[in-house]
DNA sequence: GCTTTCACATACAGCGCCGTATCCGGATAC
DNA sequence: GTATCCGGATACGGCGCTGTATGTGAAAGC
């Protein structure tokens, strides 16, 4: 055994906590969240359903925390890297490149699905809905931002609101990525440096 | 009873297969696909699960002719409808003003819930992703044919392929339609004549 | 070092649903 | 009019999962 025998309580349970978190993405990802049953994912991690319950109170509960502690940070980080470097912001057609690479990794793909998931439970429950909004409302301010600058930068006025445009860019990302999702032979990934270059690069 | 109490055996069962699909359809929007036992779908109908299993062999069955019979025809007829038309194709904007309204349209709303149902089971779903894969890619032809169209009257040459711009013409649908769906405020629909005027036709 | 605590395992009771096997009554065939 | 057919109802066995109640051994408190 690599990890050491003895844990302090606290350091256990983080472990077991994290385990389940991870074994739960994985278990998601394969079968969806309405097709994975809490025995599913204990089993997965190694534990039995006395673990789970003394850790999460629902699948619900464990699917949000795994979608805030994973995904959205992930993504949060990755756009805010971006907007913190003091380089110049990249043209559209360069950041559309990034984009597209999120798609092509794996990560970014099971991210992807999960993201999926929520966005039906968030036409039903509120509390998912709540999280889905927030995270795109953040999401859409920081591009808003991001396309503000540019435009400052230039010494242009945009043609429209930034955060309209931001609109349309998230829009364009999702609209691109699901239909890679489904067929990624008709809408190959490399559209989307044309599609965004074309598109953006010219307002 | 305004329905004659004699009926052919036919008769009968097509209106019992169309009272289930309209029943299932209903029950899905409420409460989503796997939520949705077929329980709740024959009760919602008034039979019993005997019923159901003389006319479908599953409810995924019953889901893939729900959207073909339903979403999917009703869709593709409103883009014919603009194709066959002798009229001259439409600006963007004045595009973006009829896709807008499908969104504002409660029928419109449920047939967007049942679609995304379909997006996620496309992952995993071989049926699933080929019905999918099917209604996407006519769907992009019709698009690539209309903006050929238009761009053949004007006498001038797309900057992408046809094919390319229908992709990015259906990807801001989706993409506005998705954050419009978790966020109505901050993304209303007006912002749609917006973008597609702007992005669209400028090109 | 003895007691207390608590993370996780085990045991239990039960629900909801599935799919099939069988039955029934009215439509069809002749 | 009688025999047949079959769409839908009823009955049955059973599985998978849930959530709680209880047990246990190892860390924490003193």
């Amino acid at each position: 055994m690599a990890a050491p025998t003895r844990m302090s309580r606290a350091e256990s349970q983080a472990r077991t906590r994290q385990a389940l978190l991870d074994a739960a993405g994985q278990v998601f990802v394969e079968r969806g969240l309405h097709r994975s049953s809490v025995e599913a994912i204990v089993e997965r991690a190694g534990f039995t359903r006395g673990a789970f319950y003394s850790n999460f109170s629902s699948k619900e509960e464990l699917f949000a925390e795994l979608l805030q502690a994973s995904v959205y940070s992930a993504y949060r980080q990755m756009a805010e890297r971006q907007l913190d470097g003091d380089e110049p912001a990249p043209s559209a057609r360069q950041s559309a490149e990034t984009l597209a690479k999120i798609q092509a990794n794996p990560d970014g793909r099971w991210m992807f699905r999960l993201w999926l998931e929520l966005l039906l439970e968030a036409g039903r429950d509120e509390k998912m809905r709540a999280l889905a909004v927030e995270f795109w409302r953040s999401n859409r301010e920081l591009v808003a931002e991001i396309v503000a600058r540019r435009y400052a930068a230039a010494d242009r006025k945009p043609p429209l609101k930034p955060k309209t445009l931001a609109s349309a860019l998230i829009a364009m990302d999702i609209g691109l990525a699901i239909q890679h999702y489904v067929d990624p032979d008709a809408v190959p990934l490399d559209v989307y440096p044309d599609v965004f270059g074309e598109l953006f690069d010219t307002l």
